[in-house]
DNA sequence: GGTCGGGGCGCG
DNA sequence: AAAGCGCGCCCCGACC
């Protein structure tokens, strides 16, 4: 870590940034150390066509951050964002090995500079919030965004939205939130940030002044490089922009490869627990019966019949309806919490196995049911669009498809091409050992040198594995529900500095306070209406509002759960970062096919490559390498080991 | 007609 | 068994 250069991440990787257009044309400008320009900016016709060759004629000579020679030039591409130009670059095969996203490094270093701006305004309640010196050429960068991108030039027309959707940001958000990097919303009427990205707005479609751009885009890249070296931990920032950067990159070209996918597969299982499936809805004559009515397959109609009969209702319910539901249930003398599974399953009537079952496959029908595979699912693949730093955590997000909640029982329909394996990588218990690593317990960091954390915890809790994970998973939610208090007390017991790190946590965020990451990624502040709740309650003279309790302690599981899963999202984002820098290292298989292994899928903490089966242990090597390259990076030296499952199968349902 | 919040549930 | 954290997206129903 101490290796990495403040200023330019990497020894020996020069930086050239890139602003496209007019048409395929583009201008690049070489900088120097300090992001200042190391000549005049070079005009050149086929943009996609001078990165590539700029990539192959200058090659990293070996440059080591420790963890062996990667292959790929020794150019650091600066550029607004890889999500806008990249798809259209990667079509071209201009395919490069790193890159500086600036709206992302922007998003990361405003969430860090929103808490003490945020904290000076508290001071002097009217202050403006005060502005990084680059606003101005940030607000300038911006303007020059292109309009919405042409036909087949911006996004990839198979990524875009379905055109009978729409996207809505998501509307649940914890209460005390005001800003997430690729989100204009504003859920409490909080400080809004200019959006930073928006893929309706941003396209490869070059700006119209391409110069202007160009100076624009300098500007801020030469401020982000100061803003990074000011940072307490620099190295570590400056990692965070290089693999959130690089996490942009896998993503584009993992939705250019999309994910292997058997239609007939995922068909056959549809028909096989909810019957053939039924003829379209035709248009407003179907609605007369409701909306689902003609398109509701034929176990579904079943099930609700019998439900119906089950309650002996006078008119059918439909079991989608809470409000119908909980009346029909009522009526038949049974009372409910709400209608959830967790809460029908405590029933005892004869309505509720067919309930259940109704709502297991509803789900199935209409999350991921054949309007799901027409919509999302062309030529084998199934290519959704990952959102990187769409999580406050830095864990990725997803547009369209829901491709990170992907129903287990639909993995047998994931399946390699003839002659390809899937390695399907899994950081086993990622979440406690980034706690016994960022904590520094010795006694815990000794249980997780073990290969089963919860075994090796299981001493300390009379040897019940289940209550030591419910300890653990206590300690890093803020539950405290049943018996999980008496197990957090000998948690604590046990493992005081493990405990005292996430109860340190909460306790900033109870306060207002904002916590970091291992790299150094921040939580957002409180929003205004929090401030002005908790505020309030803490008057001796103002009557206690419940609401403020309820939202002080929502804060701080906010805040503690946040240093554990952003730091592992920094763990799992390094490695994924690292494994796609060594997959290009493998020379290519026997079979003399163009056989380059793909990455195909990111979730959280797993990953999968699709490769040649004559590649799967070159892969599997370069996996289990790249998880040792992220735990040395992101941690240093420590006894904690993040051990990698990983599995070479046919097919993802095999995998575990 | 469209929008939006709630309830619910899939994934980690 | 669920809970405590983070998401996306479905349907419903209130509302404009």
């Amino acid at each position: 870590m101490l290796r990495l250069s403040v200023r330019h991440g990497r020894i020996g990787v020069v930086r050239v940034a890139v602003v496209p257009g007019p048409g395929r044309a583009g201008l690049l400008c070489p900088l120097d150390d300090h992001g200042g320009r190391a000549g005049v900016p070079i005009a050149v016709d086929d943009l996609a066509a001078a990165i590539r060759e700029r990539e192959r004629s200058a090659p990293d000579r070996g440059h080591s951050t420790g963890g062996g020679p990667i292959a790929g030039s020794a150019i650091r591409w600066v550029w607004f964002a890889t999500a806008a130009l990249y798809p259209a670059l990667a079509r071209a095969d201009a395919v490069v090995a790193r890159c500086h996203d600036i709206s992302l490094t922007e998003a990361l270093l405003r969430t860090r500079d929103a808490a003490a701006r945020d904290g000076a305004r508290g001071a002097s309640a009217a202050g403006e919030p005060g502005e990084p010196a680059s606003d101005a050429a940030w607000q300038r960068l911006l303007d020059y965004r292109p309009g919405p991108a042409e036909p087949g030039v911006g996004y990839p027309p198979d990524t875009t939205y379905p055109p009978d959707t729409t996207y809505r940001p998501n509307t649940t958000y914890p209460p005390d939130t005001t800003y997430r990097p690729n989100s204009s919303y504003r859920p409490d009427g909080g400080p809004i940030q200019p959006a930073l990205f928006d893929p309706d707005q941003v396209g490869t479609q070059p700006p119209a002044d391409p110069r202007a751009a160009l100076d624009a885009l300098i500007e801020v890249h030469a401020s982000q490089v100061a803003r990074i070296a000011a940072d307490p931990h620099p190295a570590r920032f400056a990692l965070l922009a290089a693999a959130e950067s690089a996490g942009a990159l896998a993503a584009v070209e993992m939705s250019l490869a999309g994910l292997p996918w058997r239609a007939d597969v995922h068909d056959s299982i549809l028909t096989g627990m909810l019957g053939a499936r039924p003829p379209a809805a035709l248009g407003a004559a179907s609605r007369l019966g409701g909306p689902q009515a003609a398109a509701r397959p034929r176990r579904l109609t079943e099930l609700a019949a019998q439900i119906s009969a089950a309650l002996g209702t006078r008119q059918p319910v439909n079991p989608d309806s809470p409000g119908q539901l909980t009346r029909a249930l009522a009526a038949a003398g049974i009372r409910v919490s709400s209608t959830r599974l967790a809460a029908l399953r405590e029933v005892d009537h004869p309505a509720i196995a067919p309930l259940i079952e109704y709502k297991e496959l509803a789900r199935l029908h209409s999350a991921f049911g054949w309007a799901w595979l027409d919509t999302w699912v062309a030529d084998g693949r199934f290519r959704p669009e990952y959102v990187v730093g769409g999580v406050v955590s830095g864990r990725w997000a997803s547009r369209g498809g829901g491709a990170l909640q992907i129903p287990r029982l639909l993995r047998r329909a994931v399946v390699a091409d003839p002659g390809w394996v899937l390695v399907v990588a899994d950081a086993a218990q990622l979440e406690p050992r980034v706690l016994a690593a960022l904590a520094g317990d010795r006694a815990f960091a000794a249980a997780a040198a073990a290969g089963d954390l919860y075994n090796a915890l299981a001493g300390h809790f009379g040897g019940d594995r289940a209550k030591a994970k419910v300890a653990m998973l206590s300690a890093m939610y803020g539950g405290a529900g049943g018996e999980a208090g008496q197990l957090l007390a000998v948690l604590r017991q046990r493992f005081p500095a493990a405990a005292g790190f996430v109860e340190a946590a909460a306790q900033a965020g109870q306060e207002g306070r904002t916590v970091r990451s291992a790299l150094g990624r921040t939580c957002p502040p409180p929003s205004a209406r929090w401030r002005a709740l908790t505020e309030e309650a803490s008057d001796p003279d103002s009557e206690r509002d419940p609401q403020a309790g309820l939202a002080l302690r929502a804060r701080g599981r906010f805040t503690r759960n946040f240093v554990v899963q952003a730091s592992a999202a920094d763990w799992a984002l390094v490695m994924l970062a690292r494994l796609r820098a060594r997959l290009t290292t493998i020379p290519a298989g026997a079979d003399g096919r163009a056989s380059v292994p793909e990455l195909v899928f990111f979730q959280h903490d797993e990953v999968i490559v699709h490769c040649a089966r004559s590649l799967a242990d070159d892969v599997a090597a370069a996996v289990s390498q790249a998880a040792a390259d992220a735990t040395r990076l992101v941690f240093g030296p420590t006894p904690v080991v993040f051990p990698l499952t990983t599995a070479v199968v046919e097919c993802y349902a095999d995998a575990k």
